[in-house]
RNA sequence: GGGCGAUUGGCUCAGUUGGUUAGAGCGCUGCUUUCACACGGCAGAGGUCACUGGUUCGAAUCCAGUAUCGCCCACCA
């Protein structure tokens, strides 16, 4: 009747559907019981979650579903991210791709609509996919980073910081994307080597002295922003840079490996030559620089300054670099040392401005032959080498990136960003595992003030107003009419005026809510919003907070904060974490969490993270339609260990033959594959073609999930075993100190893989949590536990017997359950809705009813008065005994159905304990025991092993069976072994050093053990004598 | 360049404060299908714990160095 496969197809949706109708997930803020919060990591909505988020959430269900059954008011708040230009960024390629349209033929409001739209569209399959995955979240509760509610706590940050002019706003360099015409963050930027050239030219000096050159020669990969260029650079002090260098090299030669000490004294060489014929003029140019003299900018026609600095190395190219400050990071630098004048040359979309005359209007490459053209008509033009040049692009649009003078609103980090070390160093808020502690610090330490505006149209907008252009009268007229408006509206704004380029001034105003009536009078005095929006983050690091309903006091916001624990992946430490924790300690004072835990990533099998772009990313829907989710929960879990990210061979799922086929660098990139089992073509993510997409897909899977699939199987088959033998259950109170001991030995065990598996999970051991109940639940429970209760369940057995089994069966399973139940909650909930029909009350010692779900019921407590350190010796004693009377079956090639006459030589304590045991020898092993104690007696035709440490010699009965060769085989084979052990142990007993200096219990175990090898020895050589003689 | 981590049977990983014969799953070999489960059961083969030194009575474990791989950060006129 119950089908011997768990069928998660069918059960999982039953069963979310029943959890859902109760209300389990739900958290009540009114609740008496002591509070755990847990607050998701908001999944972006740029694109379904793959399984480095499976195992993310994942592990915060362990978490969730353990501190419920404990008995805390439990309320895991879920949630997606806007993910600001990510987002934005994906929806503008399509909208090129599929309407060959850009944001600006839409417009502003357009754009976000459609942005809106994809978001509720990747929102609902993401959260199709946690839902599937069984994640316990309050989904009443949903959040979004962009909401209303989120979009409250903004502004009120915002308005907090820059109220305590911890918000101001400068000009900065920022890695400007021409195509989406936004600055993109560091991170959003990567290096790709293209071919380049390194040109030479020059610049002349203006008015030479006699003896001075005529020209300063430098070289550059980038020509064209020569345009640019405020000043020429020396190093201040040549002779000793040099020096220094030539120094640093001398040493590297003196421990360089051999095929590179060529390089590196060539190197040397060079240098020596470089001193020798270049000082002289770097010298000379340094006193020039001192001295205040200029340089014609070619080109451009104007005069601009030789400076000493550092930046230029004597040792580089010609010596002198010309200095870019407004497009350039270095010479931005370098700019702002020498106080420089910043010349920006380009427009946003990447074209050349105004302010490089006749080049206006030029893309960067058209400008770089124009310029390299005029230089050499100039015959300022030098060498041009090749060279291969890393050149920043963007990873949204995936072109290049340029440096970019822009005003950008900025977060003053130095008290916020001590505030957030302080809660780590004093640990008010716990990293575990701790080596994470210092990337945190040193991050924070560095105090880098963060830049905010983000030039997109997806995100929360900067509640700044302002209005520019103004003289110093018409700055404090604005100035006295603000303040008139904060006076109306109390609490409303902030105002202040700053610098506005060289000689005007501006107004900021910055406007705490949405929908102020201060807004209107603003704008009545000509101030505009700023266009730009914030960085993203920036709402993710009000997350713990903004969530709960800050800034209003809420009922949630006192109940569920802070929160308790966070678990995350590790490369936001500092974008996220960090940022949490200094937004709460500013707006709350107290800080989010109190424990984080990063947990591994998740690499393919050739090592690499997994990516859509790279073709290996799994999905978890994929994974829970072939193997269950609970199999999916179990097998991450199983894998998150604490030093090791998860290496995950993928396969693809042939849809035809269901062959799973190993991705290798060349398949995973291919639009279809051939499977090499049946031959027949499937498609991949990549296929574009007609006759591709026409194929069936191949699901992207991993065989790593065999395990836990098998592991589901195992529970769910021993879980048929006992309902169905559980009929005519009565619950009864039971009397432990009487039951026998295989039930004894149960509590035993299940008292101490209770507080182990607590343990783990309390400190995020996962993977030992999963480990510890796989082994117990299979090799103890069903291997052991269920195979003795069989004789005891059977119906012909005694009754009252039959009631006490029952009575513990049902506990031990019910004790199982709730184990396994955070970690596998579909099928331990299937079982529990089974069980709780058989057996509405249960439990040992006393019986009482159950909660009607696994996921509502109390998580066990550890029952120490059941742990029975004597049961679970002399219990591993019986399982010794049966795995000897098995290999001494297995190497006579008894067959299974035969039984074999057994005697056990053993102490008189022990014998008392086995006697009662003889069925389950049989049931377990075939054996049918005729002797057990003291003088056992060998048989005539013995089999002989001796279990030196239980003291037990088990001898079986080979009359029928006799097989000499191999029954010599394995004597011999045992004999080798036992005399190599011996060997070793006489050596290190004979060792002076050894037996004075270890402890006396290790000299003692090693003296004991080598005596009872020795008897051994003697046993076994005696039975081989024996044999042969008999043979 | 700086920091962090890893290197254990064919594959993926455990291995607690140094102490008997280094474990597991998958894969492999042999046996096994009325009796909860063949996604099962039993037995077995397979490892000089990356390398070189050191500390120690004793090292997979502690220390130093080397090699390889990975991640993070910085830098690259």
């Amino acid at each position: 009747m119950i089908p011997n496969r768990f069928d998660h197809a069918d059960a999982a949706p039953r069963i979310l559907d029943r959890w859902d109708t109760a209300h389990c997930n739900r958290a009540d803020a009114e609740s008496d019981k002591p509070p755990f919060t847990i607050v998701i990591p908001p999944p972006n909505v740029t694109g379904a979650l793959h399984l480095g988020h499976g195992l993310n959430n994942t592990l915060q269900d362990i978490v969730v579903r353990c501190r419920r059954m404990q008995g805390y008011e439990t309320l895991w708040m879920p949630g997606t991210d806007h993910a600001g230009i990510a987002t934005q960024a994906v929806v503008e390629r399509r909208l090129k791709e599929q309407e060959n349209l850009t944001r600006h033929d839409l417009g502003r409001d357009e754009l976000v609509r459609r942005i809106w739209q994809w978001k509720d569209q990747y929102e609902t399959r993401i959260l199709g996919q946690l839902k599937r995955m069984g994640c316990s979240c309050d989904w009443d509760r949903l959040r979004f980073t962009l909401d209303q509610r989120c979009a409250k706590a903004v502004r009120e940050t915002f308005f907090d910081l820059f109220g305590k002019f911890r918000i101001y706003r400068g000009k900065r360099l920022v890695n400007w994307d021409t195509f989406l015409q936004t600055a993109v963050s560091d991170d959003e930027v990567f290096s790709q080597t293209k071919k380049g050239h390194f040109w030479h030219f020059r610049y002349p000096v203006i008015d030479p002295k006699p003896g001075e050159p005529t020209h300063v020669e430098i070289a550059t990969t980038r020509p064209e922003t020569m345009l640019g260029d405020t000043a020429v650079a020396v190093h201040p002090d040549p002779a000793a840079a040099l020096a220094a260098v030539e120094q640093a090299t001398r040493e590297k030669l003196v421990d360089a490996p051999e095929k590179e000490r060529a390089a590196v004294q060539a190197e040397l060489d060079r240098l020596a030559s470089r001193t020798e014929s270049m000082l002289p003029a770097l010298t000379q140019l340094r006193d020039m620089a001192a001295d205040g003299r200029l340089v014609q900018l070619p080109l451009a026609d104007r005069a601009i300054p030789l400076v000493a600095d550092e930046w230029a190395k004597p040792e580089l190219g010609s010596g002198c670099v010309k200095i870019t400050p407004a497009h350039d990071p270095n010479d931005y630098e370098v700019g702002q040392r020498q106080s420089l004048p910043m010349i920006n040359i380009l427009n946003p979309d990447g074209t050349f401005n105004a302010a490089t005359g006749k080049y206006e209007g030029l893309t960067i490459p058209q400008a770089r032959r124009a310029v390299v053209a005029d230089l050499e008509d100039l015959g300022l033009l030098g060498d041009i080498e090749d060279r291969d040049i890393e050149l920043p692009h963007s990873d949204r649009s995936k072109t290049p990136i340029e440096p970019y003078l822009a005003d950008q609103w900025f977060v003053a980090m130095a008290e916020l960003a001590q505030s957030a070390m302080d809660a780590v160093t004093d640990e008010r808020v716990k990293i575990f595992p701790a080596r994470y502690r210092k990337g945190y610090l040193d991050w924070l330490g560095e105090k880098r003030d963060w830049p905010v505006s983000r030039q997109l149209w997806w995100g929360h907008r900067i509640p700044i107003w302002s209005r520019g252009g103004l003289d110093s009268g018409q700055a404090d007229s604005m100035a006295a009419e603000m303040q008139q408006i904060a006076k109306t509206y109390p609490g409303q704004i902030h105002f202040r005026v700053d610098a506005d380029g060289e000689r005007s001034q501006a107004v900021f105003v910055c406007i705490r809510e949405e929908n102020s009536p201060a807004i209107a009078d603003v704008e009545s005095h000509g101030l505009t919003q700023d266009p730009d929006v914030l960085d993203t983050w920036f709402s993710s690091a009000l997350w713990p907070h903004s969530t709960l309903g800050w800034p209003e006091q809420t009922r949630e916001l006192d109940k569920f904060y802070p929160t308790q624990t966070l678990i995350t992946s590790r490369d936001i430490i500092t974008l996220w974490v960090a940022r949490m924790v200094l937004m709460g300690l500013n707006n709350l004072d107290r800080v989010p969490f109190d424990e984080v835990f990063i947990h591994p990533k998740i690499l393919d099998g050739l090592g690499e993270t997994m990516s859509k772009s790279k073709g290996n990313g799994v999905d978890p829907n994929d994974i829970i339609d072939k193997f269950g989710p609970d199999s999916l929960r179990f097998g991450l879990a199983r894998l998150a260990t604490e030093t090791q990210d998860v290496r995950m061979p993928v396969q693809y799922e042939c849809p035809s033959c269901e062959k799973l086929i190993d991705q290798t660098k060349k398949n995973r990139s291919a639009p279809r594959v051939d499977c090499p089992a049946c031959s027949k073509p499937f498609r991949t993510q990549w296929a574009e073609s007609d006759e591709d997409k026409a194929l069936p897909k191949a699901a992207v899977v991993s065989e790593r999930f065999e395990t836990a699939r098998n592991f589901v199987n195992k529970l769910w088959n021993a879980s048929r075993f006992a309902l169905l033998n559980l009929e005519g259950f009565q619950p009864q109170p039971i009397d432990v100190a009487t039951l026998p001991i295989e039930d004894r030995w149960l509590l035993s065990r299940l008292a101490t893989v209770t507080s182990e598996v607590t343990t783990a999970i309390d400190t995020y051991q996962f993977s030992e949590a999963a480990r510890t109940l796989y082994d117990f639940a299979w090799d103890e429970f069903c291997s052991f536990y269920v195979e003795i209760a069989k004789p005891r369940l059977a119906e012909d057995a005694d009754a009252t017997d039959r009631a006490i089994a029952q009575n513990v069966m049902a506990h031990g399973l019910d004790q199982l359950l709730r184990l396994l139940h955070p970690i596998m909650p579909f099928v331990t909930e299937s079982v529990w809705g089974f069980l709780g029909e058989i057996a509405p009350q249960r439990g040992v010692p006393t019986p009482a009813p159950v909660e009607s779900f696994a996921m509502t019921a109390a998580f066990p407590v550890s029952v120490e008065s059941h742990y029975d350190a004597q049961i679970e010796r002399q219990f591993s004693e019986f399982q010794r005994i049966i795995a000897a009377i098995r290999q001494i079956r297995a190497s006579q090639n008894i067959p299974p159905r035969e039984t074999v006459p057994v005697a056990i030589g053993c102490q008189e304590s022990s014998r008392s304990l086995l006697q009662p045991m003889t069925a389950y020898f049989a049931a377990l092993a075939g054996a049918d025991v005729q002797q057990i104690g003291p003088e056992t007696a060998a048989f005539e035709t013995d089999a002989h092993l001796a279990l030196p440490e239980a003291q037990v010699d088990v001898h079986v009965d080979l009359e029928r069976f006799i097989d000499v060769d191999a029954e010599l085989f394995r004597l011999e084979k045992l004999l080798g072994q036992i005399t190599n052990q011996i060997t070793g142990k006489e050596k290190k007993l004979a060792n002076e050093n050894f037996v004075s200096r270890a402890p006396v219990d290790v000299v003692m175990n090693e003296r004991k053990s080598l005596s009872g090898l020795k008897d051994q020895q003697d046993a076994v050589t005696r039975d081989i004598a024996k044999l042969k003689q008999k043979a």
